[in-house]
DNA sequence: CTGTTAGCGCATTCAC
DNA sequence: GTGAATGCGCTAACAG
C-alpha cells in the first residue's frame, strides 16, 4: 500500500510554475531543456519540481504530441516456453527506447485476442508486436490497424505484413551437418506433433543436408508428442529396430532428455556410440542432462529485440518491409554429441 | 506493418459528432451509454462511430477521469522460473477489469527499478505490482509512492507495505507429512542455495513436521544449488552414507530429478525403495519424470491474481491491510512417493 | 432530450 | 527571457 505524498494528486506543472514563481510556458520549458531560459530561473524551477516530486504526467504529453510512447505486446499463451525470452528482448529493447509495454495475453483465444486489440488501440499505442506460440501462420490483424505492427515467432498468414520467426529449416540443416562433421553417418529422427510447422521444417532442413553428404535419414521420422515420454518410447523403437544408429536428432530438448534416459538404460554410451542432439537450447533441460546436451538455439531474445527495433524504426516512418523473415539460428554444442576432451 | 485508415490520425470523437450531425457532447453520451439520449440519435451516432472505426483515446479519458485504468508490473527477472505463473495470474484478473498492464523488467537492477518506476509513475498507473525473484525481503519502493503497491512472492522488508508470498514452512510440513503418512521413516533432505529464504523455510517446515512425529532428518540437510546436477551428486552421498534411508525431500524440482537419476543408478526402486518429493510442481519437469514427481505447488497463479484483486481493492478505496501474507500451498501427488495402483 | 461551456495537464505558438 | 493564450480528445456540469 502507499499513502498520497501531499494529502491530493500528485504534483503538476501549475503547482511547480507557482512554487518556482514563473509562468507555466516557462517551467515547461526549464524542465524540459529548452535554452530560451535562464540559468537561475531554470535552477528555481528544478529545485520546486524536486520538492514537489513532480512527475510529468505522461498522458497530457501523449495527448499533445499524437504520440504515446507505449507499445503493445499481444501474446498467444504466455505460459508457453517461448514467449519468455521474445518478450525479455522487446521489453529490453522497448526499455532502452523510453517506450513501455502493454502486456496483453490473449490465451489462445481470438475473441480475446481482438478485445485486448481494441484495448492498445485505444490507448492509442504507437505499435504493436503479435507473438504467436507456434512458429505455424497465424491469421492477420489486418491492414487496417493504423499502428505498426509486426509479428513475431507466428508469422502471420499475410505476406503484407512484416513477420520475424527463427528459421527452423537451418535448425534442421545445422543439426545435421554438426552430426555428420562429427563422423555420424547413421541418423534417425524423432521429433513432435506431425502439425506443427516446426517439425515439418525441422525435418526438411535436416533431409536436405543428408541429401547433400549423399546420406538418408534411418527409418522414418518419429512424430508424436513434444515430450519426454516420447523421446523415452521412441527411442527405444529406433535403437531396437535400428541397432546400428549413430546419432539421434530430436525435435526438442524435451524428447532429447527421453531419449538419453533410454540410451542409458539400453546400455548404448552417449557420446561415443550415440550421438543426440535436441533443438531449443532451454538452458534447464540441457544443461542439467547427462551428458549435457548439444542442442539449437534459435536465438529468441534477439528475435524480440528485432521486432522491437522494426517498430521503433516503423514508428520513426521508416519502411520495414513486409514478408515473412527467417532468422539465423545457432548450434550450441555440449557433451552429448562430442567426447569430453 | 500497417496503413493508416483514413490517411490521417485516428477518427476523434468531433468526427464522429460531426459525421452524425450532433454535438460532441450528445456523441459522448451516446457512445457512452448513458440513457439522457434518443433511441435514434444514439442509433446514429454509433452507426457513424462504427463506420469512422471510431476509437475512444483512453489518454483524454483518462486526463478527465484522474484514473488511467492501468497498472504497472515490476518483476525483478522476468526469465525466472517463477514470474511467468505469478505475471499471467495477475494480468487474467486485471485482463477481466479492463485494466491493462505495463510490463517492466528490471532485471534485477536497482537502477533499472527505479527508472521503471519513474516512468510507471510518469504513466500514472493506478497501482504496481512487484513480483521479486525469491521469497527474500527486499528493499521497500518506499512509502511516498501515490499509488496503491503489492508486493508478490519477494515481500517487501517494510512491514507497512501489503505482501503476498508462498508460505514455504507449510510447504516444508506438507511435504513430509505425506511422506510420514506413505509410511516413511528414514527421510533425507537435499535442497539449493542455502541463502535462499525459501531453503530455510522449507526446512524448518519439515524439521517441524518430523519432530511432530517424533522422528528427525537422517544426516544434516544438503545445501548447495538448485540444479539436477547437485541432485545427482547429493544423493549419491547420501544413499552411500545412510543406505536405510527411505524417503528423500527435495528442495526443488530440478535437484528431485536429478536424485531420481542416481536412485536408478544405484538399483533404488523408486517409490517401493526410495521415497523423492520435489517443490515448485514444475510440470515440464515433474510430469516427465520418471516416476512422475510428487511435488508441492505453491499456486503461484493464485497468487498473482490475488495480487491483482488487492490492487483492484485499494484502487477502490478498500483497504487491503499491511504486512507480508503466506499464500497456502498445496502438495501433488504422483508416482514418485506412491506406488502406482 | 440536446448543445454550450469548462476544464483534465501539458507543450507550443506568439507577443511582450 | 518570459508569460499569456491555444488546443490535444474527451466528459461533466450546466443551460436551453
Amino acid at each position: 500500500m502507499a499513502t498520497n505524498e501531499s494529502g491530493g494528486r500528485a504534483a503538476t506543472l501549475s503547482d511547480v510554475a507557482r512554487r518556482a514563481g514563473v509562468s507555466l510556458a516557462t517551467a515547461s520549458k526549464a524542465l524540459n531543456g529548452r535554452d530560451d531560459v535562464a540559468p537561475a530561473t531554470r535552477r528555481r524551477v528544478v529545485e520546486a519540481a524536486d520538492d514537489l516530486s513532480f512527475t510529468p504526467n505522461a498522458m497530457a504529453r501523449g495527448l499533445l504530441a499524437g504520440r504515446t510512447g507505449t507499445v503493445g505486446l499481444l501474446t498467444g499463451d504466455l505460459e508457453g516456453r517461448f514467449m519468455i525470452p521474445i518478450l525479455s528482448g522487446a521489453e529490453d529493447a522497448f526499455g532502452a527506447g523510453q517506450v513501455n509495454v502493454f502486456l496483453c495475453d490473449a490465451r489462445g483465444d481470438a475473441i480475446r485476442e481482438q478485445h485486448h486489440l481494441k484495448a492498445l488501440l485505444s490507448r492509442r499505442v504507437d505499435g504493436i508486436i503479435v507473438v504467436g506460440r507456434q512458429t505455424d501462420p497465424r491469421p492477420s490483424l489486418g491492414q487496417e490497424i493504423p499502428v505498426p505492427v509486426v509479428y513475431a515467432y507466428a508469422p502471420s498468414d499475410d505476406p503484407r505484413d512484416l513477420s520475424l520467426t527463427p528459421d527452423n529449416y537451418s535448425g534442421g540443416r545445422l543439426a545435421i551437418e554438426h552430426l555428420i562433421a562429427t563422423g555420424r553417418t547413421r541418423i534417425a529422427h524423432i521429433t513432435g506433433d506431425p502439425s506443427y510447422a516446426a517439425a515439418q521444417d525441422r525435418l526438411a532442413g535436416a533431409r536436405a543436408a543428408l541429401e547433400a553428404a549423399g546420406l538418408s535419414l534411418v527409418g522414418e521420422p518419429m512424430f508424436s508428442a513434444w515430450t519426454e515420454n516420447w523421446g523415452r518410447d521412441a527411442a527405444a523403437v529406433v535403437l531396437t529396430q535400428h541397432p546400428d544408429v549413430d546419432a539421434i536428432f530430436c525435435g526438442s530438448d524435451q524428447i532429447a532428455r527421453g531419449v538419453l534416459d533410454t540410451a542409458r538404460d539400453l546400455g548404448r554410451r552417449v557420446p561415443e556410440d550415440l550421438a543426440v542432439i535436441g533443438y531449443d537450447n532451454w538452458e534447464l533441460l540441457a544443461g542439467g542432462a547427462r551428458p549435457e546436451l548439444t542442442s539449437i538455439d534459435a536465438n529468441l531474445q534477439q528475435l524480440g529485440r528485432q521486432a522491437a527495433q522494426r517498430v521503433f524504426d516503423a514508428i520513426d516512418g521508416i519502411d520495414i518491409g513486409t514478408g515473412t523473415h527467417q532468422l539465423p539460428v545457432r548450434l550450441v554444442i555440449r557433451g552429448s554429441t562430442i567426447p569430453r576432451r
